[in-house]
Formats: structure tokens, sequence, C-alpha cells
DNA sequence: CGTGTTATTGACCAACATCAAACTTAGTGG
DNA sequence: CCACTAAGTTTGATGTTGGTCAATAACACG
């Protein structure tokens, strides 16, 4: 990976993040670094932005993990993304105003604001940042598709080795994990939530997988045993992530 | 409605769809009218961009009704989203490249082919324009939320009023409903592939909407007898769809 | 008219939900 | 470092929505 230009950690974790997506030069780099930050902390089970609001600002996740959702008229939660750091959960309000869904925090997360106005600048003076958030956030619709399948018509089983494969994926290429090793603090309740299940049906078939040897998971750590068994018993093909292969 | 510039129809049914979701300026539009637009027909049941494919140009739909959809591996499909005539169901392969899904003509269907050449010089001259498209991609994102949150958090009989909801009031958008009425061309089978249904139960329930004096339908040709029964019944809240009001 | 597609029905079944209780674990304060 | 507490997990019993299969009826179209 090629060393880089003067730039803080938090804008380092956005500038790798986006290298996983798209190809970026020098300049973009730079400009990206120049990038007003302002960091805050978010605690456990709050939102970061609720349904509803305008925010004046994008949020980039530094640290933590969260996920977007909306509570449904009945009362039901419908999670619909899960965010590692890196991500950019929500270049929606950049450009659609009102959300139509919140942005939460499922653990203790930290959080870079970036306000509007200074993106919008950044994007009107280096059209390849903009082709990159946008490449962004047509792999987010890539990946509502790829929920909206498994929903629709996989299994429970089939969706929850569907899903790890999925995040693991997402945590390696930003390089956050170990090999076959990482952190998932999400409860059973909200993977359910997630999936479109209910929590004990969730603890029922993780039982499973981790009696057929595919994972083992201690506590919020998960260990994957079996990569070639759970992709194929989640049917999963990384593919609709679009990351960019960086082989050695 | 402001009368136009000098524009063909179907450059005009472009026009008319970005401008229920942005603000265009007379430059802006004159660009969009200058696009080249290659027409071809495209017959019912046939794919206009298969899964896997990099297709040279995205495509606007001009007659006819389409959809977007991915065969799993155990042989069950899963529609993502209709789309009707003034949609561009593959901005997608803009800057994506492969497609990770298919597009097909559920109708006989015409579409016009953009050249990505073509869309790419446009965006660079014209950054509104790019703003335009990006944001269409963003609505496209916060439609497969609201399907997600059907298939994943709600009744079948919800899940089937919120898409008439849906359908009926993108159709209304772009001038292309009488009042209550509209065209849904649809087999029961394929609404059900598109809300995780199996097509019996479709037909149960559509009969039940039937009954409750919801909506009637005669054909491809749906009536809505009552609009807010049919959104409570729905739970519909049309938000999500960032459509720009134009009251009188 | 005939023929293939789509809609409708009925009988039966399975995956997953719900409820409620017991058990574990992780975090907290003394 | 331990006891206490709250959060999360696991289990069992039972219920329900919606699936599957298969046959019949309605259409639509040439």
């Amino acid at each position: 990976m090629k060393t880089l230009i003067d730039a803080s950690p938090n804008h380092l974790r956005l500038i790798r993040k986006l290298e996983t997506i798209s190809v970026l030069g020098a300049e973009e780099r730079t400009a990206l670094a120049g990038l007003p930050l302002h960091v805050k902390d978010v605690a456990k089970n709050t939102d970061i932005v609720g349904e509803g609001f305008a925010p004046p600002d994008s949020c980039l996740i530094l640290e933590g993990f969260t996920c977007r959702y909306k509570i449904l008229h009945g009362g039901g939660r419908q999670i619909f993304s899960f965010h590692i750091p890196g991500d950019l959960p929500d270049l929606q309000s950049l450009h659609l105003g009102v959300m139509d869904h919140s942005l939460g925090a499922l653990t203790a997360t930290k959080v870079a604001l970036i306000p509007h106005a200074a993106l919008i600048e950044v994007i009107a003076t280096y059209p390849q940042i903009a082709l990159a958030l946008w490449r962004d956030t047509l792999i987010d619709a890539a990946v509502f598709r790829a929920w909206l399948a498994g929903v629709g018509r996989r299994s429970a089983r089939e969706r929850i080795a569907h899903l790890i494969c999925e995040v693991y994926t997402r945590v390696r290429a930003v390089g956050l994990a170990e090999a076959w090793e990482f952190e998932m603090p999400v409860t059973q309740q909200e993977l359910g939530d997630s999936l479109g299940l209910s929590s004990v049906h969730v603890n029922r078939v993780l039982q499973e997988l981790r009696r057929d040897g595919l994972i083992i998971s201690k506590g919020r750590y998960l260990q994957i045993s079996d990569w070639d068994g759970l992709k194929r018993a989640g049917d999963f093909d990384p593919g609709y992530l679009h990351l960019i292969q960086r082989d050695a």
C-alpha cells in the first residue's frame, strides 16, 4: 500500500476506505486530508442521527459498530445495514435533506462530523471525489439488494451465514480483522432485526452453524473455522460489494 | 409546469422525471435534450441487461414495465424494483462495471440507450446533472430500504398494500396515471417474487384487499377505491420517495 | 376456437414466531 | 476481588403465517 501524504489517522481511515472502492490520485488524497473533521463520542445505543432530522453534516465512523434502522408502525425494528470504521453511512443527508431512517450506535462509537458545506466544496473542486462517493452510494444500494434477496428468498440459515460472510469481508477490506477472526458486537436480537428473524430463531441457527463447524463464537468475537463451508451455506459471492482487488 | 426548450418526447420523458426529484436550470435541460438516445424495442420477458455483463451504456425506460431482479442459487427469484417510463434503472453500470443483477422487461418495452461516454461528458460539464443523478441513486437506495423493511418486518397484507401505494405514487408523479386508476402489468407470481411471498398467498391477500373495498382490479388495471384505507393498510408514507412537491 | 398463461381453490405442511422461564456473562460498585 | 445486577443467551412448549402441491377455472391472444 502506497505511503501517504501528511494526513491524520482519522483522515487516513476515510482515505483508506475510499481506496477500497475506487482509485484516488495524490491530489484527491490531499484534498480529503484537508477536510474538517469534528470528532464526537457517541454512547452505546444512542442515535447519531434520528429519522426526521436534516443534519448539517455527514458523519464518518472512526470507531465502533453502528447501524441504520427504522422503527415501523407496529413497533418492529428493521436494521438496514451495519457500519464499521471508515464508512460514511449518511451521505444520504447531503442530497436528500430529511432522514427517512435513523443511524444509531450499537457500541460506544467515535464519529467525525464533516460539514456538508465542506463536502460540497471538495466535490465541486475534485470530480473524482464526487465519483468515488457516488460509487459508494451505488455500493450501498447493492448491499441493500443483497439483503433484500436474503430476507425475501433465503432460509434463516442462509441469511445468517451470508451476513457473517459480508461483515467479515468488509472488515477485512479496511484492515480491521486478523485472519478468520473479527469482532461483531451485535446481539442476537439485533441480528434478528437485520435479517427479519426472531432472536430465538437466530440463536438456534447460530448453534447449528457452530455445531456444523463453520464458526466459533466467543462473545462478541467471531472466528470463521470453515470459510468455504460458510460461503456455501450463505450462497455468498462478494461481487456485490464491488471491492477493488489489491492482491500482492 | 414550465414550457420547455426544444426537446424530443423521449428527452422530455427524462427531463420530466429528473424534475420530479430535483430542480434543473434551462442550461441543464438543454444539455439533457442533447443527449444521444438510441431507441430499442425489447420483447416481453427478455433481459435488457443481464447479470455479469458490463454494458457500454445506461438505459432510459420510454415505455413499458421493467424490473431489476436476481435468480438465487436455489432457483428462487427476487425482484428488487419495478421501473416505469422515465426511470434510469442501471445508472449502476456507469460506475460499477459488472452488473450484480439483471434488468428485465415485464411487458413489451421501449428503451433508449445512452452511451456512458455521453453521460460522463454531460456530468463533467454540468455538475447539477451529476447531482441530480446521484440523488436518483440515493432515492433508489431509499426505495430498497423501504422494501427491505416490508419483507423483513411487515405482514403480507401490509407489503402488498404498500407496494400498490408506491407504484401508484410514482406513476402519478411522472404523469402516467388518471386519478386513482393506473396500469400495473405484473402477474401475481411477479408480485410474490418482489415481496418474498408465494403467488398463491398474493392471490388470497389481493382478494382480501378487494373484499375490504380498498382496490378494484380489472386485469392489468388497478383502481384505488380507498386511498386512505390503503395507505393505512400498508403503513405507507411517501417521504422515502423524496419527490419534489409541485402543488398548484 | 383452441391453446398457453394466469388466477383461483382446497388440503395439508413447515419454517419460523411467540411466550415464558432459566441460565450465563459482563459490567459495576463496594 | 467479590457480590450484585442487568443484559444477553439458551431452552422448551405451543401457535401462526404463509408455503407447497395439485387441480380447476378464467382469460388473452392469435
